[in-house]
DNA sequence: GCCCGGCGTGAGGAATGCGTGAGGATCGGC
DNA sequence: GCCGATCCTCACGCATTCCTCACGCCGGGC
């Protein structure tokens, strides 16, 4: 998840930076509206943070450009208060608006919203296995066969383990979420299960359940999940 | 363009519904949060306004309910303004959060700016199912056999059904979903309705009843509609 | 090479969920 | 108030899913 921060303050810019990489974001920045509008076409950001205030452009300028080819959500943050320019803001485009100071976990959630409604707008977040793939939000695995798609049924168990997979994908997963996530809290220690779930995931998941390529054993801790690029 | 208004001070409630009404919103109100769980089920608004304090049920836990079976955009206004509350709203679900008092221009340019980004719902128009056709548009599903086509009749019940799936083609469809769409928000749990509605879908639309082909069976979850193409 | 702990996998029974027929309750039109 | 269509309740047989148990494999330590 790549997010593309503009402002023309070094300081803002700095700790922006520093906390959403921090958490897991890929950061791009720009320090005036006309590096912005560069920076949105060329980097591929899924989301801006952009301060309206900056040289060059000003900040509704960017954002009708910006919008001129693209719908990737846009989150103002700006130090005007005044209702009409947050009206002008958002008509011209903008999803969301913010002002300054703000309190940094009320921007990470406003960044997480905006992620989580825009995601599907662009592509079904999905995962490739080679000739399996995994469609989370429409609860869907297909497999190609030579010339066909066909449907992989998964059992609800087997959904709720691929699910705490896919949203951990090349981190090891412990036993111990695995169980939690799946069977509950109560059963961290039936490790019995997750060989016998984890066996048919591969069945219907890998090309050669006995050589592992996706779903692979970290003995004694878990289990990784690495799914092509 | 209907808004769904949740709101416990009768007087704010009225402002808003004026002056949405005004801009050319179609507005439904709800004074408490079981009340408008079942409005959001059974008016099928296009956007929430949602007030955080209200009787009966926490804010929160309207949007987890709604967010159950829907993604429609919802607008939480609150007189709350710590960053907790807004973080929480969010996460739970939440598109925006407005802090009360708040400017009127403001909030229909956040309105604005949410059925904007949600507006792509494109449903389709019809679906091919073999010798069957549906036409969601007209209301009319048509059989062909041998040499005619007839009409085939459907209840209410089944239609209403049969939309929740058209809408969805090749998602799982959950449980969940099909029961707050066609019985309500509180029949979460019947699932013997399901059952039998199902089966009779099955004896007007499949070609082999006992052998579903187009409306499949996930056990534990739900159902999936796949139609030809 | 032998033992041993962790892992993978097959088989079968228990528990849960699903499909469907029959019949009674309910609703709306006349 | 009658009648048909629709909706719901109930019951039973079947299918799927889950869990238990057993056994075989592999690699490390000695």
């Amino acid at each position: 998840m790549r997010i593309l921060i503009a402002d023309d303050d070094p300081q803002i810019l700095r700790a922006l930076s520093i906390t959403l990489g921090a958490h897991g974001y890929d950061v791009v920045t720009a320090r005036d509206g006309r590096e912005a509008i560069g920076a949105a076409a060329s980097e591929h950001p899924d989301l801006i943070v952009l301060d309206l205030g900056m040289p060059e452009l000003t900040g509704i300028e960017v954002i009708e450009a910006v919008r001129g080819w693209s719908t990737l959500p846009i989150l103002v943050v700006s130090g005007r208060h005044d209702s009409g320019d947050k009206v002008d803001a958002l008509d011209a485009g903008a999803d969301d608006y913010v002002t300054k100071p703000f309190a940094v976990d009320e921007l990470l959630a406003r960044v997480r919203a905006l992620t989580r409604r825009a995601a599907p707008t662009l592509d079904s977040p999905t995962a490739r296995l080679g000739a399996v793939t995994i469609d989370l939000a429409a609860h869907l695995v297909l497999r190609r066969t030579s010339d066909t798609e066909e449907v992989v049924r998964l059992t609800p168990t087997e959904w709720r383990m691929l699910e705490v997979f896919a949203k951990n994908p090349n981190r090891l997963v412990t036993r111990e979420l695995l169980l939690t996530e799946v069977w509950g809290p109560q059963y961290t220690t039936d490790t019995g299960y997750l060989r016998l779930y984890v066996s048919q995931l591969r069945k219907k998941l890998e090309p050669d359940a006995a050589r592992p390529r996706y779903l692979l054993t970290e003995a004694g801790m878990g289990y990784r999940f690495s799914p092509d690029e």
